[in-house]
DNA sequence: GCCAACGTTGGC
DNA sequence: GCCAACGTTGGC
């Protein structure tokens, strides 16, 4: 089993909201790395939640992988910001997953506790200039965030 | 294929 | 709001 960490703006889409629908499309990724991790999903897969341009961003909890990639549909939608006049339902350009809660962390781990952990050298999502919103997370990166968040 | 211009991300 | 870093676009 292979983990991740996808990135969300608290703003438009937070591990709470998540909480409160359960599982939701991950919808609106238009990078093509991105995309291609996304393809390398499969079910069950562990997701670190991962708050971002917000106050205090950082790792907020836990979800999971809850289907194989399949076409964006927004990509199709004319009246969505992720429409691609490009794309063909034939020959889908953008891939999504549905993601499903796990739990959310009593305290987040901020980025600048990641940041501090010596143990996490080689994370994608400290690298500099690194702004993919889907990340593959190291099993032993997984288990080192899962402990400062408490285990 | 090169590269300048532009748009976006995301921490601060 | 600023700005560094990065990806994409499009002219040539």
């Amino acid at each position: 089993m292979k983990h991740w960490l996808m990135k969300s703006e608290p703003d438009a889409f937070s591990i709470v909201d998540l909480e409160r629908v359960g599982t939701e499309p991950w919808t609106g990724v238009r990078n093509y790395q991105a995309r291609n991790y996304m393809k390398q999903m499969r079910v069950g897969d562990g997701v670190l939640f991962y708050h971002s341009s917000c106050a205090v961003p950082g790792v907020v909890g836990i979800a999971e992988v809850a289907t194989e990639a399949f076409p964006d549909p927004t990509q199709f939608q004319k009246k969505s910001p992720y429409f691609d006049p490009k794309s063909t339902p034939e020959e889908p350009r953008w891939w999504c997953v549905d993601v499903r809660f796990v739990r959310r962390f009593a305290e987040p781990v901020t980025l600048a506790a990641l940041r501090g952990e010596d143990r996490l050298e080689g994370l994608a999502l400290l690298q500099r200039g690194s702004r993919l919103s889907v990340i593959p997370v190291a099993n032993g990166h997984w288990k080192t965030i899962l402990a400062l968040a408490g285990g």
